[in-house]
DNA sequence: ATTATTGTATTACGGAATTAATACATTGAT
DNA sequence: ATCAATGTATTAATTCCGTAATACAATAAT
């Protein structure tokens, strides 16, 4: 896994971002061995006890699990993996909708700005494409 | 005005969202003078430094401007408080969007995502209604 | 000119959050 | 029984953020 960490932002919360996103990605395997914590936080250039908090964090939402001097695994239940996911994506979508309703705007106007710009990207997708060598 | 603030997030974020939502909803009007810095902060029982953080930084995406000795005022440009409402909801959208990705949502899945919580919203205030007494 | 009212700047305090250092506990392997 | 590898707990250091105390600056009003 390659690690990618700005001091913008807690070091634990972009692990947790970027193991989660290790796991939904199917990069980590449902049931999968994790590398020990030393040696993640080795590979990830970070204090042991940074990493294991990422870790225990995952292990609260219950993306992981530990086992005592066997190592740490990821959760052999794909379906709760899917109900996470989901119900982390369903919290962002309710968070947007309560941020836009400060900015004035009602749940279907947000839905249609939302929709524009997906469209505005697209396009600009588009003129990228065009003007690329 | 009717300051609602706790203790989860700085009280000079809160500040700048109350503002900001008066603004827009037209309760405070384009051109309008605000009560000056020492006046909001004991209207909103806060220390004036803290009102003070709050207003530079309205000031700084300005929706307010501020006169030495002659107090502080809505920008009058109306068409300004237009874009930047209309620019900060994109933000938040892109905001949405990203995080959502992280999830393994690609755009038009966050976008229908973001439907159905509508949805689900809609049928939720229905059930209430039917069962209220 | 003086004064009162306004915004602004500087500095310091407190406390929470983050990271690090270190020691402890468990258990599979030998 | 020992050891090595693992996760876990405890404590400390440090940094950063939010808030507060206080002093300064400018100008309209008198």
């Amino acid at each position: 896994m390659q690690w990618v960490l700005d001091s913008e932002r807690p070091v634990y919360v972009q692990l947790v971002e970027q193991i989660q996103a290790g796991i939904i990605s199917g990069q980590y395997k449902p049931g999968d061995r994790l590398p020990s914590v030393r040696d993640l936080a080795a590979e990830a250039t970070v204090n042991p006890n940074t990493m294991q908090r990422a870790l225990t964090e995952l292990e609260r939402v219950g993306l992981v699990y530990a086992n005592r001097t066997s190592g740490r695994f990821i959760t052999p239940d794909e379906e709760m993996i899917g109900k996470l996911r989901e119900q982390s994506a369903r919290q962002q979508a309710a968070a947007f909708l309560v941020k836009l309703r400060q900015l004035g705007f009602e749940p279907p106007q947000a839905l249609a700005l939302l929709q524009q710009v997906i469209q505005d990207m697209k396009a600009e997708m588009g003129r990228r494409e065009e003007t690329q060598q």
